[in-house]
This record gives C-alpha cells, sequence and structure tokens, in this order.
RNA sequence: GCGGGUGUGGUGAAAUUGGUAGACACGCUAGACUUAGGAUCUAGUGCCGCGAGGCUUGGGGGUUCGAGUCCCUCCACCCGCACCA
C-alpha cells in the first residue's frame, strides 16, 4: 500500500471526533496559551487557497504549544453580520440568516478539509441572539459610561453626575471642545431633558447630529476607515458627507492611550505606524486672532508657533462658521461663487487633482503681538474636519502655504535670513528665526517654550494636542446588524433598562432581537429596513407612554470587536464572559491575519478592552499582544490571445504578430502555462469552434500576476487541492511556499515536492512487498544524529514560526534517514510526533500504526539531546595584527585559555610571532581570534 | 511628498545574525528500472571558461583579516497615509 492520503485522512479524521481530541476545558492549574485567527466573514464565494494560510500557521503553532505542555485556546467562528448578505438578500430575495448559515456550514467543511483542531463548541457567530446579547450589552456599557480625563479612564456616567452635582464641568470640559461651562447650579436647575443631553455630551457611545460619510448606493452610513479614497470600501460606490443623526463612539478620548501603549505590544512596525498615523497625535498650540471690526475671534491650531511673526495671511476651510459672518460686501459675491464651487467638487474630485484654489474674505485679522494687519482667505485646501478648521499661514515656512502665496501674489515675510532664499520653504528646526521678535536668533526648539508661554500669559491661546481620528460612526441604515437596546420617548434616547423608559420586564431583557423580515427595502427618510416593521418600532411602556425603537443598526466591527472575549466563555447566560475565565485566558498570545483590518477592528477592539478594563470587567487592557501579519496570496492568472473579431486564438509567442485581446482563462484548464485546447472549447460555449494557432504544437498562455478573485478565473479553491494531493500536503506546502508574513502568487507546480517528502516520509514505515517495516533496534549514532539536529532546527523554527524552513528540514531529514535505511522506532517515533504540527492526519495515524494508545495531538513534542547536535569544530582565521595569517580549527564553544594555547602551538603562528612579543588576543564577537604583537 | 518594507540562480526561497552564498524544493539535462510513465531511483544543474581559473547577492562607494548581512549614496518595485496646519 502506498502513502493513501484519503485513508490516512479519513482514519484521523474519525479518531479525532470519536476521542474528542480538540475539547478545550478553562483549567487554570495548567499554562495557558490563546492563538487566535481572525475570523472570517463567511462569503457565497467560499475560502480560496490564500484564505487558509494564516490558519495554518495558527493551526501549526497551536498544535506545538499544545505537545509542549501548553493548554492551548484557538478557537474560530463566524463575522456573520454585514453588508454582503444583505445586499444578495436584495438581489436575490433570500434571507441574509438562511445565506449565512448556508457560508457557514461551507466554511465549516472546508475549515475541517484541512484539518485544523478547532474545538467546534467553541464557536461563536455575530449573529446569534446568544452572542449579539452581549453585544448589545457592551453597547450599554459604552452608553452608560464616559471618559475622565483625570483619571484617564472611562467611569460610569453615575461619578460625572456626582461632579456636576458638586462642581459643574469646570474641570472636565466638553470632550468635543466645545466652550461650554456648565456650572454646578445649572445643572441643578435643569430639567430631566437637559441633563440628559449635556450627559450625552460626554457618553462613550453617544447620539449626534453630525457629518458623516453616506453611500447613496449601499443606502448607509459608514465610518471614516470604511471609506478609502472617496469611495466605499465594499463596492467602490461614491460616498459624499451629510449630516445625520447618528451613534458615534467617543474613541477619541481615547486617542492618547491607543497611542502610547502600542510601545508594549509585539506587531511589526508597519502596523504600529499605520495606527499611529491615523490616530495623528500632533502637539502644538491653539492661537486666537481677533478679527479688524468684529469682537468675533478667530482660533487656529499650529504645530509651529514659533513661526507667528511669519504669519502673511490666514485661512478658514469654506464650511467654517465665521465665513459668512465676516466676508465683506464688496468681496460677497467671489467667497459665494468660490463656496459653490467647492460644493460642486465631489470628495473624489477633491482628493484627486489638488488645485491651488481659494478667495479672499475682504477681512483682516490682527497679529497678536506686532499688530499687522493679516488678510483671511478661504481655501478648499484647509479641513473644516481638523484643528479648528482654520490656520494661520506661514509662506517661508509651509510648502503649501507657499504655493498659495505665489498662486494669488501674497508679499512672503522672511522669517529665516539668509537661508530662505525666495524659492524653497524651510521646515528644518535647526534654523535661527529671524524678524521674529523676542524670539529672534532661536531655533524652532529653543523658541517653542518661549513663545508658547508668551502665548498663555498674554491670554491669547494655549498648548494644544491635536489628533487626526474622529468619533466613529456607529449607526448603519440596515438590516442585518445588531439592533441598538435604545428606545426614545419624545424623541430622546434611552437605553432599554433605564427607569426613565418605564419598559416591561420583558421588554427590558437584552437580546433585542433581530425581527424577521421579508423586505429589505430602505425605510422613510433615510432609515433603514427595520423602520418599515412599525410593530416593532413602537412599544408601550407600563406608564401606557409610547416609545420607539432606535431602527439603525450596529456596524460591522461591533461583533467584531469583542470577539477573542467570548471564546473564552462561549455558552455563558449571565455575562459575557465570566471573570475567572478572561482572567485565565488573558490577552491573546498571539493573533494571525491580514494588514487590512490596520485601522479599523484592530483599533475598535483595542478600544473596547480598554473600556472593559477601566469599567473592571476584564484584567487587561490591550486584547492581542503578537501580532502577525499573513502575506496575501496572489493569483496566478492565465491569459489566451484572441485576434480582433474572430474566434482564433494565437499562442503567447506568436501574439506580437497579430492584433488581440487578451482574455482571462480558468486557471484550472490550464497545465502550467499550456492550454487544454479540449477543455477551453467546452469551457465556453462561445469558445466551441474556436481554431488556435500553435507554437511547437502547443497553445502557451500569457501570465499575470493579480488578486485572485472568480472575475479573472485565477481562483483555486483548497478542496481540489486537498483532493488532489491531501490536507497534509496542502498543509505544508502552503507553509513551504515562504515566510508566513510575505505574500506571494499561488503556484500549485511545486507542490510535487512537498507530496514526495510525504510518500518519501510513508516509505520509513512500510514496504510495497514487506509491509510495515519499523524495527526495535538500537539507532546507530549518525541516525540519532539526523534525528536530534531536526528536533532542535524544528523546534526553534517552529517557535520563531519560521515554518518555511521547518518544512525544509523535515525533507533534510527524511532524505539523509532514507539514505541510511533507517526504519528504527527509537528514531521515527519522535518523528511522527515532530510532524504531527504539521502534516496532523499522517502523523495520527502512523501513531496508531506505532501502537500508541492516545492520540498524537496529546503527545509530547520531542526532546533533542545536546550531545547528537552540537557541531564539534569550525574554521576560523586567526588574524595577526589584523591581517589573517592563517586558519584553524576550534571546538565551538572551547575555553579561551586553551585556544590560546592552540594558537600558540600553531606552526604557521609560530613563524609569523617568531621573536616577537605578545601582547594580546583578540575576539572578535567571541569567535575570531586576533594576534597582537610587538 | 511622508512613513514602512523588499531587492540573492530559470522559479519559490535559505544563510547559525559579520565567517565556505545559493540549504530545501520546483524546473531542466542525462541515465537506471520499466510494456509504459506525469511512479521510483542515481548523477548533474549560479554565471563565464575546454581548462587551470575567474566572476557573482539591484548599482556605486566605505568600514573590516573577512560583508548578502554594518555605514554612506543612488536606482527599482510593493504596501500604507496623503492638502492633518
Amino acid at each position: 500500500m502506498e502513502y493513501n492520503f484519503k485513508k490516512t485522512e479519513q482514519q484521523s479524521k474519525q479518531f479525532w471526533k470519536e476521542q474528542k481530541v480538540y475539547k478545550v476545558e478553562n483549567d487554570p492549574s495548567r499554562r495557558k496559551y490563546y492563538v487566535l485567527d481572525m475570523f472570517p466573514y463567511p462569503s457565497g464565494a467560499g475560502l480560496h487557497v490564500g484564505h487558509p494560510l494564516g490558519y495554518i500557521a495558527s493551526d501549526i503553532f497551536a498544535r506545538f504549544k499544545t505537545m509542549k505542555g501548553y493548554n492551548v485556546l484557538h478557537p474560530m467562528g463566524f463575522d456573520a453580520f454585514g453588508l454582503p448578505a444583505e445586499q444578495y438578500a436584495l438581489e436575490t430575495g433570500q434571507h441574509p440568516a438562511v445565506t449565512t448559515e448556508k457560508n457557514i456550514a461551507r466554511y465549516k467543511e472546508q475549515l475541517d478539509n484541512s484539518g485544523f483542531n478547532y474545538d467546534w463548541a467553541r464557536e461563536v457567530r455575530t449573529s446569534d441572539p446568544a452572542y449579539y446579547k452581549w453585544t448589545q450589552w457592551i453597547f450599554l456599557q459604552l452608553f452608560e459610561s464616559w471618559f475622565n480625563r483625570s483619571t484617564q479612564k472611562a467611569e460610569p456616567v453615575s461619578t460625572l453626575i456626582a461632579i456636576l452635582k458638586k462642581e459643574g464641568n469646570s474641570h472636565h470640559p466638553l470632550p468635543s471642545g466645545k466652550e461650554r461651562l456648565i456650572t454646578a447650579e445649572e445643572w441643578q436647575n435643569a430639567t430631566g431633558s437637559e441633563r440628559r443631553n449635556i450627559l450625552m455630551e460626554y457618553r462613550l457611545a453617544y447620539l449626534d447630529y453630525a457629518e458623516v460619510w453616506w453611500c447613496e448606493a449601499l443606502g448607509t452610513v459608514l465610518a471614516n476607515d470604511e471609506v478609502i479614497n472617496g469611495v466605499s470600501e465594499r463596492g467602490g460606490h461614491p460616498v459624499e458627507k451629510k449630516k445625520m443623526r447618528q451613534w458615534f463612539l467617543r474613541i477619541t478620548e481615547y486617542a492618547d492611550r491607543l497611542t502610547s501603549s502600542l510601545n508594549d505590544l509585539d506587531w511589526s512596525e508597519a502596523m504600529k505606524e499605520m495606527q499611529k498615523n491615523w490616530i495623528g497625535k500632533s502637539e502644538g498650540a491653539s492661537v486666537l486672532f481677533d478679527i479688524q471690526g468684529s469682537d468675533k475671534k478667530l482660533e487656529v491650531f499650529t504645530t509651529r508657533p514659533d513661526t507667528i511673526f511669519g504669519v502673511d495671511f490666514m485661512v478658514l476651510a469654506p464650511e467654517h462658521e465665521l465665513v459668512n459672518e465676516i466676508t465683506a460686501n464688496t468681496d460677497k459675491n467671489t467667497v459665494e461663487e468660490y463656496i459653490t464651487y467647492v460644493k460642486s467638487r465631489s470628495e473624489r474630485e477633491r482628493m484627486m487633482e489638488k488645485k491651488i484654489s481659494g478667495a479672499f474674505t475682504g477681512a483682516y485679522a490682527v497679529h497678536p503681538f506686532n499688530g499687522k494687519s493679516i488678510p483671511i482667505w478661504i481655501s478648499e485646501y484647509v479641513l473644516a474636519g481638523y484643528g479648528t478648521g482654520a490656520i494661520m499661514a506661514v509662506p517661508s515656512g509651509d510648502e503649501r502655504d507657499f504655493a498659495f502665496a505665489q498662486h494669488f501674489n501674497i508679499p512672503v515675510t522672511n522669517i529665516f535670513g539668509e537661508q530662505f532664499n525666495g524659492e524653497g520653504v524651510i521646515t528644518d528646526k535647526n534654523i535661527p528665526l529671524h524678524n521674529s521678535d523676542f524670539i529672534n536668533g532661536l531655533n524652532a526648539q529653543e523658541a517653542l517654550p518661549v513663545i508658547l508661554s508668551e502665548i498663555e500669559s498674554k491670554g491669547i491661546g494655549k498648548r494644544k494636542i491635536n489628533y487626526k481620528l474622529r468619533d466613529a460612526g456607529f449607526s448603519r441604515q440596515r438590516y442585518w446588524g445588531e439592533p441598538f437596546p435604545i428606545v426614545y420617548k419624545n424623541g430622546i434616547p434611552y437605553a432599554i433598562n433605564e427607569p426613565e423608559a418605564a419598559l416591561t420586564e420583558e421588554q427590558q431583557q437584552l437580546p433585542v432581537t433581530l425581527p424577521h423580515i421579508e423586505n429589505y427595502k430602505p425605510g422613510p427618510q433615510g432609515e433603514g429596513p427595520l423602520a418599515n416593521i412599525s410593530e416593532w418600532v413602537t412599544l408601550t411602556n407600563t406608564k401606557g407612554e409610547t416609545l420607539k425603537r432606535e431602527t439603525n443598526t450596529m456596524p460591522g466591527y461591533a461583533g467584531s470587536s469583542w470577539y477573542f472575549l467570548r471564546y473564552m466563555n462561549p455558552a455563558n447566560d449571565t455575562t459575557f464572559a465570566d471573570r475567572n475565565a478572561t482572567d485565565y485566558w488573558n490577552q491573546v498570545d498571539l493573533y494571525i491575519g491580514g494588514t487590512e483590518h490596520a485601522v479599523g477592528h484592530l483599533l475598535y477592539s483595542r478600544m473596547w478592552t480598554k473600556v472593559l478594563s477601566d469599567l473592571g470587567w476584564i484584567g487587561f487592557d490591550e486584547p492581542f499582544k503578537k501580532l502577525l501579519n499573513q502575506g496575501m496570496i496572489g493569483g496566478n492568472s492565465r491569459l489566451v490571445y484572441r485576434i480582433s473579431g474572430t474566434q482564433q486564438f494565437v499562442s503567447a509567442g506568436l501574439k506580437d504578430k497579430y492584433t488581440t485581446d487578451a482574455i482571462h482563462v480558468d486557471v484550472n484548464i490550464v497545465d502550467g502555462v499550456e492550454l487544454d485546447i479540449d477543455k477551453f472549447k467546452s469551457w465556453r460555449e462561445e469558445y466551441r469552434n474556436a481554431t488556435f494557432i500553435l507554437e511547437d504544437g502547443r497553445y502557451i498562455c500569457g501570465t499575470l500576476l493579480e488578486k485572485m478573485s472568480k472575475r479573472y478565473y485565477n481562483v483555486v479553491n483548497p478542496d481540489d487541492i486537498i483532493g488532489q494531493y491531501g490536507a497534509d500536503t496542502f498543509r505544508m506546502y502552503e507553509m513551504f511556499l515562504g515566510p508566513v508574513e510575505m505574500g506571494k502568487p499561488w503556484d500549485t507546480k511545486g507542490i510535487e515536492g512537498v507530496h514526495r517528502f510525504l510518500k518519501k516520509f510513508w516509505r520509513l514505515f512500510y514496504d510495497e512487498q514487506q509491509g510495515w517495516i519499523v524495527t526495535d533496534g538500537e539507532p546507530a549514532e549518525n541516525e540519532l544524529k539526523a534525528m536530534h539536529k531536526s528536533i532542535k532546527k524544528i523546534e526553534s523554527d517552529t517557535g520563531k514560526l519560521a515554518l518555511n524552513t521547518a518544512v525544509s528540514q523535515f525533507m533534510i531529514c527524511v532524505n539523509e534517514l532514507s539514505d541510511m535505511h533507517c526504519h528504527k522506532r527509537h528514531i521515527l517515533d519522535p518523528l511522527v510526533r515532530l510532524i504531527a504540527p504539521y502534516a496532523p492526519h499522517i502523523a495520527e495515524f502512523l501513531w496508531q500504526q506505532l501502537g500508541h494508545s492516545g492520540s498524537v495531538v496529546h503527545a509530547a513534542f520531542p526532546q533533542w539531546e545536546e550531545q547528537y547536535v552540537t557541531e564539534n569544530t569550525k574554521r576560523y582565521p586567526v588574524a595577526i595584527n589584523g591581517k589573517a595569517r592563517t586558519e584553524m580549527e576550534f571546538a565551538l564553544d572551547a575555553d579561551p585559555a586553551r585556544i590560546e594555547t592552540e594558537v600558540l602551538a600553531n606552526p604557521a603562528v609560530q613563524k609569523w610571532t617568531e621573536g616577537k612579543e605578545i601582547k594580546k588576543f583578540i575576539y572578535v564577537k567571541g569567535k575570531m581570534l586576533n594576534v597582537v604583537v610587538g
């Protein structure tokens, strides 16, 4: 019997199922390890060959850790709420619950085919009421909390109420930055709804009438990270700014903590940078400028207050609230025209072509130090959403200001002396300032504290930290998501369990279940489909009042922001996860997933974790200790060339002689680059009578590396690969392709090598003629050496997640053992355990064949013995007075005193050092030996 | 423009972190066994050269006895952000 992967895999799977080997217990007596994959969204297309890359790596690592004695949690679940299922429902009328269920079943089947070690009893689905009950509960935690800037922590709103009652908000300004002082007296005199409005300004989940990204095509609002280059991330539809009443998460309050605690995380620099850039912390000052002929003041944010003597003009965003008020009558027309022009430009246009444009308002600001008049302009290069929506322009020190000044012929003040030649701007912070009154001669670092204290003492501004990060939109006008546990009474939102809402016991219960609907069309006035179900929306409370439910649903990232906690205690119905469970499993030790979630999911889950930690529900405030980003596996497309206007196809090498159209052809009907002409003819009706111009009797296809996608016909399904070569080959090949974090195009060709290796491995145990050939003989030294070398290398590679080189080492080891005709149990037994994380099916099968009673899943990872591993010697050059003279061999860990003796005894060294005094021996990095003679 | 990353055979990639560059595999060439092989095994395979030998890690320069690895500089590609004041 040759290596029959179908049989071994089926038997092993059966065995695992019967023995329940993947059951995971919360066992505090054992040291834990938590390996997590970013759970998939179960799309209709199923998994392609690129998806499992990370899953395989995490599975190998989880199995490895288990065999090293850890209690390992390596769960899997589904991010099951979301837009695509609903879009599909709109097109086909199939209920999202039905398609989601179907897709999950398909995904699970595919995942099981690869032999992953999930304990499906711990599966979570974000669309499951038993799960989203707790998503809603956490939302209420956010709603009922505020961020206390003094303690830098989330606290229940009750502590805020106590503070407001006692001292008003003088020590706790509104998070939005709006200047509004509330005294204790005002608070006492405020009505119930006024108080609620004030509290709303502080809540971590809050309702606000604010500008959001609206996507007409998707019929919903999107978060900033869901909008890419001015179009929606999903579908690439245009988006526009729109003012709507929306739920938001006050993530900006955590901006500082989210930035600073990145330092403690074992994430790639790229990933940390992306988050830092997204949060965009910048330190500077806000400065108030008087406006001539107005009692209003103009507030700007600048990171370079030291350049304040170089201000030549001010620029406001066209949407700035002061624009109307300050514009001089003579300039009204130009300004209005300009604003109309700006409004006519779509977000996308604005980003694509950055034109210098603007208009003068006719108004002037007053320089706070020298009283100079400064013209006030408006321009779209100043963004309403950042800082104060207004800047002081310093053309000699800022590219954009300079370009603007040049374009509109605004005279430029030089504050850098000879360094500034009127052509390029000066951004170097070491250049001393000129023309700058009391900070003349100081460079930026020196001038900064001086000017800041001057600004602060004059009361015209203060130090300020600004963030790019915006509060996250949390409402979606969609059906397939978590309903909010919120009701409205006279337009004021209440949590369903608040006494003021006076709901019945039953109405107060979580979850607020998503009702079944048949019609997915949007509701009236930009509301979601839920607004169409009046019997669900309207409810009567115990006082007989009529209340309305929130009809929006939560965004996709709600459920995924905390799912890693649910795996720890998935069936709990009294809390989201028991504190004992979260204390035990604690942080995710290794999190594997793609970079596409850099600023979305990864930021939101970090925030939620911090909030839950602040409120004392969990004992850690960062969710993912180590993050590994697997590379994307790209598609390797095949092209055929059709002579334009015909059904004649020309082979790639000859295509330049004709005018051709390149057409994607299904990679599955191409062998390497050679097209299977018969399969091609039956692939599509239109090609049935195609004719071909061949080269050397073959039709050669063109190749193209691009995204793996249905529409390029370059999708390779793991099921096909597993069907042809088996899951063990598939797993090892994916790892063999290269480092997990590196992206690469899929190429099926090389898989033969891995498959051959497994067949060879099998032949160590089984011989065609003699059957099972494992013997009990004592192993020879060289056999032990081969084995222990591999154990050492593979253990260290696996630990470092260098899984590609580990696979290579397996091949080396098996090649050596088969050259030695080694079939000894003493060698093969450890080898089976060694390979078990990588090729679990064949390992289990052989483990049973070797007569063990338990599963290899619970066997111990083999230990290497130093005596068989250490290389004895290595050749090093011995240099004399810095020049290489001779090479000698030394034991790697030899005693330095012995090396010195040996070196001096060497004839070549004696010859060069003859008659000279030996001054000293130098070990370079503990390896290279230098002899210095006098 | 800013930030991060990568450049090594025909291909995917290794390199004990400054110590014999190209492990391991694909592919290719020859051969063996075979009715046959897309099974298996053996040998070869960075480039130039008949050869001795020489050259070689994107280009150039440097440090070092010694550089794929460290420093400077230029080039190319990939990813992220992008009027963020």
